[in-house]
DNA sequence: TTTTGAGTTGTTCGA
DNA sequence: GTCGAACAACTCAAA
């Protein structure tokens, strides 16, 4: 038996179960160093952001307490990765690396330079997939392009064998005779000194278990009517699981298999109706991943090029009341506030909160690709990036432009008794259900009677919708006709040549 | 190469 | 309140 240690890389993979590159580095029977590398400016454009930051702080915690359960431990350095990959197989005399991929732009190129690295170094690299269902490069279109449309690439998902089974977590662990030194956590600086973050504390449990009891709730309670609930603010209708599948608490393959098994188990067309939806959310993950693969510019630029010439307005101010929830759109404010104060916002009020800023005030949509990117606990780069393309329009499988949601009309649809809203804006909580949704058109002694002053406590609609609508459009057309500018600029430029 | 069919999540208008 | 039609049109994927 080898007893030179394998070292086992963590990366947005804290967990035990179905996680391939420590169920391998295990099998070997060699000690196992669990380590994890703090290296924010390794991940290009994209440093974590501050909510990403105290998730990563206790989800790391929980990892080490699993470990440690295991009579193991997770070590702790600091980047550049390289180095301190190297330097951990200097001390450790380990010979081998297991990683599981990762395959954001940035972190792709620098882990295949670090394998060279290390095999260059006579370091034994096996790196795995535990965090996606299908990599990027297994699937193609009939032609071998990358697909955009979203429908023929999970039609093509599902005709694929079925996924991988998952794998138990290691029962035990075989520990190297002497432990390399660790940094304490606190040392990363990831919580911030000043204590903004308790109502994140108080709506979330990073860690694998926490992601297990989630999985398990949901399929107890939520997924059997998930068609008909998910949509609704109000309630918990969706899985929640979106920050533990970016750490890689829970793994695809788990949510698949046990969705899968709720499918298996009865006869009823509409709970395999909420099955099926619920893994097809699971798909966009997955294409979302394909997207960033074969598009890297893409969370900057957006992919359909004729959009980099859209007319965006730079408006500090009403980026600010946007990002505070002080826009006068009840719904949006009731789901940029959940965002500050619990670091999510249900699916539905994103796509609302969104086409908000980029439709309704013309700001571009990278400024909300950033402002999510810094608040939000399951902040992703492939997701957030097709998410904020989708919404303005100029991504793969793209709302049309002419699609722009009105706030007021999708509030009453799915908050109709305005809970969602009397929630997260208190203010409004003593308006009747029916002007909630639109407190400026309020007779003024009901505003007055339920203690709401518009331009006081309140603020009034920082863009009446039908203005703002009529604008979007005619935006959009600039847009639209740049193919034929394209064109005539041509033309023109031919007659000046010749 | 060309053609054909189809595409997460909508809104507004008028009856 | 509910219903159907119009909106306006692009691009991809597959045959």
């Amino acid at each position: 038996m080898d007893a030179k240690p394998t070292i086992v890389w963590f990366r947005n993979d804290f967990r035990l179960e179905d996680n391939r590159a420590l169920s391998q580095a295990v099998l070997r029977g060699a000690p196992v160093i669990p380590v994890y590398i703090y290296a924010p400016n390794e991940e290009g454009d994209w440093p974590l952001g501050a909510a990403s930051r105290w998730w990563l702080h206790h989800s790391l915690a929980a990892l080490d307490d699993d470990l440690r359960r295991r009579k193991s431990r997770l070590v702790i350095r600091r980047g550049p990765a390289l180095e301190a990959l190297r330097s951990l197989i200097t001390e450790t005399g380990a010979v081998a690396a297991f990683w599981n991929r990762r395959y954001e732009p940035a972190i792709s190129i620098r882990d295949r330079r670090i394998q060279q690295g290390l095999e260059s170094a006579g370091v034994l690299v096996q790196t795995f997939n535990s965090s996606l269902l299908f990599e990027p490069d297994e699937l193609r279109t009939g032609r071998g392009s990358p697909f955009q449309v979203f429908t023929p690439f999970w039609k093509t998902c599902l005709s694929k064998p079925s996924t991988e089974p998952v794998v138990d977590a290691p029962r035990q662990f075989v520990s190297p005779l002497s432990w390399p030194a660790s940094l304490p956590l606190d040392s990363l600086g990831l919580c911030s000194r000043i204590d903004w973050a308790s109502g994140i504390r108080a709506t979330w449990l990073p860690g694998e278990a926490g992601a297990a009891q989630a999985l398990v709730s949901f399929c107890l309670n939520h997924l059997l009517s998930y068609e008909a609930t998910r949509d609704k603010p109000a309630s918990v209708g969706t899985s929640r699981l979106s920050p533990f599948l970016h750490f890689g608490e829970i793994g695809p393959r788990q949510v698949w298999q046990r969705v899968n098994a709720v499918r298996a188990r009865t006869e009823d067309k509409s709970i395999w109706h909420s099955a099926d939806a619920h893994l097809r959310q699971l798909g966009w993950r997955e294409f979302a991943h394909h997207l960033l693969y074969h598009f890297p510019h893409t969370p900057l630029e957006p992919l359909r090029p004729r959009f980099k010439h859209f007319p965006w307005s730079s408006d500090a101010g009403a980026l600010k009341a946007w990002q505070q929830g002080l826009t006068g759109y009840p719904i949006v404010d009731a789901g940029m506030r959940e965002l500050w104060t619990t670091g999510w916002m249900h699916n539905r009020v994103r796509m609302i909160a969104a086409s908000f800023l980029v439709k309704h005030l013309l700001i571009p949509w990278q400024e909300g690709a950033r402002w999510f990117w810094d608040t939000l606990v399951d902040a992703d780069l492939a997701n957030n990036t097709l998410g904020w393309q989708w919404v303005a329009g100029c991504g793969a499988d793209a709302a049309p432009y002419f699609r722009i949601f009105n706030p007021t009309l999708q509030s009453t649809r799915f908050d109709s008794e305005g809970k969602y809203i009397k929630r997260w804006v208190p203010e409004l909580a003593n308006l009747p259900s029916r002007w909630v949704h639109d407190p400026s058109g309020a007779p003024p002694l009901t505003l007055s009677a339920a203690g709401v002053k518009l331009g006081e406590n309140y603020p009034a609609p920082i863009v009446a919708h039908s203005f703002a609508r009529q604008r979007a459009l005619a935006a959009y057309q600039i847009v639209r006709k740049e193919k034929e500018y394209r064109l005539a600029f041509a033309q023109s430029s031919l007659q000046i040549d010749s």
